[in-house]
DNA sequence: CTAGCTTTTGAGAGTTACTCTCATTTCATG
DNA sequence: CATGAAATGAGAGTAACTCTCAAAAGCTAG
């Protein structure tokens, strides 16, 4: 169907054909699956299925993916953003650069709007992909952590700073899943807005 | 919420032989869990030797929990809580009743000590029962938004309240981690009401 | 207490995600 | 081209679930 690509900006040549021939696997399963789930849905569709699709053995698609879940969810994105966080100026309030950053990232998945949204489709539909996202989210959660803590001088294992961080991207992943279950009609970034609102200054009074 | 219990507080007798033996048999194949897990791990643990020390069949264990990290996690308290919570004074301001009700719930936790130190240890150890463990917190999230929706007169649909109460919860969630991961020294209430603070107030001035 | 109904249980077969091992192929390098 | 390293495929194995159906156990009327 549509080939779609979760891949990161590389500079395909000028790698090895060994290298090269790893990244074409890698998208041809994930195209395989995104096609197949559009087909059938996810749970009908097995890993079998997949690797007959892609044109690789079983075997492989798990060397390129631990789980089935991943396969939909992985990206390669999350360090490119923490770099950029990390690029903001330092005496920036760090609230701020991570408006910034979000803002940012759903310029850059507003370009793969149908990879995005059937991520966001699976996400509350499927509990076991719901569950792989939120466990990304607290390795995401050690990353951004880190980056706070910096900015606040602290230590990244610091109670406050962790709590922090967590309760954040909870905030922020219930509003994508805000978003999900209105039939993704409203604008992710007045969303974003709205909730980092609610995030550092509380329930605004409210205007019946 | 922080895991608490397993057993609700039943009265046993006054029911019919058939729902005292459902109860029977529930706690039967949680009991024979938890001590197979004790002796051999979670991995280790096989459904199979569940039923068999708890003398049941597969079948009937896969009747009770639909999944095997159900048998450690599932308790009977949310709705308990979430009534205490109700039962608070409607002018009493929503924080305030979280942190009452949360200072309750641990002293509960506190009287099964080892069930709440095998989960602690579960959740950092194995992702799957941490993943479940996240997916019951958007269960609890409901609730919770429910009850402080009303308390603040919004819609519990509101995306403010949503984000509000979803960052509440992943904020806690990280305290709990954070507990686990430090060898469960520290002293839950404590940890609490410095969640607490962080979440309401922002990240206090560093001290050190 | 028994007859008949409903609920719960067990047995067994089937599916599927995932793991491990080993032989074979495919690329890299001197 | 030869030699070593890495990637692949084939196959067998495990364990968590699911479904179906028949036997067993508790409930209820007469």
């Amino acid at each position: 169907m549509t080939p779609v690509h979760s891949t990161p900006p590389a500079d395909l040549s000028q790698l090895g054909l060994r290298e090269r021939k790893k990244i074409k696997t890698r998208t041809a399963i994930r195209d395989a699956t995104y096609a197949l789930i559009e087909e059938q849905g996810y749970e009908a569709t097995t890993v079998e299925q997949i690797a007959e699709r892609a044109e690789v053995s079983p075997s492989t698609v798990f060397r390129y993916f631990p789980t089935k879940e991943d396969i939909v969810l992985t990206d390669e994105y999350d360090p490119v953003m923490l770099e950029e966080l990390l690029a903001r100026p330092a005496d920036e309030p760090w609230m701020e650069s991570v408006r910034h950053i979000l803002h940012r990232a759903l310029d850059v998945s507003a370009v793969e709007q149908e990879v995005t949204r059937l991520r966001a489709r699976l996400m509350i539909q499927v509990p076991a992909v719901r569950a792989r996202m939120m466990e990304s989210m607290s390795v995401t959660g050690r990353l951004l952590a880190g980056a706070i803590a910096e900015r606040t001088g602290r230590d990244a294992d610091d109670l406050e700073v962790r709590v922090l961080t967590m309760s954040l991207l909870g905030g922020l992943t219930e509003m994508y899943q805000y978003w999900a279950e209105n039939g993704m009609r409203d604008d992710l970034h007045g969303l974003t807005d709205r909730a980092l609102h609610v995030l550092e200054h509380g329930l605004p009074p409210k205007k019946p």
